[in-house]
Order: structure tokens, then C-alpha cells, then sequence
DNA sequence: CACTTAATTAGGAATTATTATTATTAATAG
DNA sequence: CTATTAATAATAATAATTCCTAATTAAGTG
């Protein structure tokens, strides 16, 4: 994850301008570990700056997917953001919702008691895991 | 997969009213091997039937998603369905979109040479997987 | 074979997430 | 400081899905 300097400068340095909206949503975004939705970004953002508008948020959204600066996944019809973007898959609890990262150390691992238990992921919708949810606690099968 | 009638014969048992427009729908899934839309289901149903409304669709799925018998996915924010309700993998191709179901057994190989080579997934979203799209041709990394 | 009635339907309105449009504002270069 | 033009706010438009309600009908009952 890098620091918020750091992506400021790099697209001042590729030409986009610097706005208040654009720091705060970068800024929030580095902050979180969560995958908030535009909608979530929005309400956060506007603590601080009340007359942000929604279409700017996706706006600056689209600009920073096209950067590689977030990753976009999709949770019930709706777009969900985060700024990790090393490479991760992100599992969604088909119980409570709930969305955790998974990266590529913890992932190697997951893939060879996957294969030897011979379990099934299901990609998109709902999925199913050995396993449990970290934070419903329920258990897949 | 299973059988028009074991299908109609079995929600008929359990009280629910068997109309043409369920069971034209439910014949359809069967008969596909496609991942359709409401949409297209619409489009195809109404072949036989003209005058059957695209929220009758919807609640047609409904009741089949709760009932277990076909299986939601979602893809670019629009829902897709199948009466393949076996465990498998839908793999969407980022190239073309083309959807492919992966069956338990091809599952086992491929979840083995993930292991080995320690490649990833990415769930909802886009995702990458070694392999090319058996639709397009274009390879993934 | 009617008769009854609760489940189901059609059709349109409402809702939700997102994108497009446009006049206004403000970040940056000079 | 001023001009340029990208970025913004506000609003309208769009697309997928859900909601609503009066009318219809499947299927059990006499």
C-alpha cells in the first residue's frame, strides 16, 4: 500500500489536477481496510467537505481504476473499491457479507489444502470455502 | 441436471402452483448450457408465450434460486442463471465475457496446477487464471 | 363439472446504482 | 495576477431490478 504523498505526486506529475475531493478519497481509501461502495466513500468524504457531490466520487474513482491506484469488485450489483492492489483475491462471506483480502502468501496455502481436500470455489455470487467468515463466524463447507 | 418433469412434479408437491410461464421457464434453463439474463430469458419465453412480463421472470427465479434450483452469478452488475446447481465454478473471461462452468472433477486438476504454479484468483470482478477462454482464444497470465 | 379462493400474473410505477450532460468553479501555467 | 481548461456540482438520463395492484387462473372441494 503506498502513502498518500506519494499518489498525489504521481498524478500531479502525470497532469491531473490536485482537488480537495481527490485527496480525501485517496486519503480515505489508503485509510480503510474495507471495501466501501461509492455511496459509503461519499458519506465519509463529506464529513469534511459537505457539497462533494456523488458523481464526483465516481469520477475520481474511474480515474484511479484506470491508474491501477484501486481495484474494483462487485458485491450484489453494487461496486465496491480498495487500494490494495498488489495481487489478492477477495472473499465474500455468503452469510453476512462481509469481505476480507486474502493475499498471495496466505493464498498458497489455501490452494494446496484446497486441491488435496478437493473442495470447490464458486467465482462471482455467492461462493463456498472450507472455512469459516472471520467475522459471522460461520462455518462453510 | 435434472428433469422437466421430476422439476414441476416436485414444486407442485410442495404447493406451489405449476402456471406455463414457470414451466417454460424452467424448461428453458434446463435445456441451455448458456448463463442468460432475465432478459433474454424474457426474449426467449415470450417466443411462446407473448404476453408474459419480464417481473414474472424475476419472481420465477426467485422462487428457483430459494428452492436451489438453479444458481445466481452476476456479472458487470447484471444477474445470470443456471439450472446447474452441482458443485462447480463459473469462470468469466476478462477478455470476451464468455462464461464457463468448471465441473468438480476438471476442478481438482486445475486447483493442483494452481497450487504448483502459485498463480491467483481474484473472486467477483475480474479474475485471472492460467488457461485461455475456449471462446476467444485469449490467453491468461 | 362448476365453484371458490388464494396464488400468480401483467403492466406499469418506483427504486437503486451508475453514467451523461452542462453550466460553473478553481487548479495550474505563464 | 490572469487566462486556460480540467474538474466540479447539480441534475437528468439510463439500466437492472423490485414493488404495487387489479385482474386472472390453477387446483382443491362439493
Amino acid at each position: 500500500m503506498q502513502q498518500l504523498e506519494e499518489l498525489v505526486s504521481s498524478l500531479r506529475e502525470e497532469g491531473f489536477r490536485i482537488t480537495p475531493q481527490r485527496v480525501a478519497i485517496v486519503d480515505y481509501l489508503l485509510r480503510t481496510d474495507d471495501h466501501p461502495s461509492a455511496e459509503h466513500i461519499h458519506r465519509i468524504v463529506q464529513k469534511k467537505y459537505p457539497m462533494v457531490s456523488l458523481s464526483t466520487i465516481y469520477k475520481t474513482l474511474d480515474l484511479l481504476k484506470e491508474k491501477k491506484l484501486v481495484n474494483e469488485i462487485e458485491v450484489d450489483g453494487e461496486a465496491r473499491f480498495d487500494a490494495h492492489t498488489h495481487a489478492h483475491i477477495n472473499l465474500v462471506c455468503i452469510n453476512c457479507g462481509k469481505i476480507d483480502d486474502i493475499d498471495e502468501e496466505s493464498l498458497n496455502e489455501i490452494q494446496n489444502r484446497a486441491a488435496k481436500k478437493s473442495k470447490y470455489l464458486i467465482l462471482k455470487g455467492s461462493f463456498e470455502l472450507f472455512g469459516y467468515c472471520v467475522n459471522c463466524k460461520s462455518k462453510f463447507s
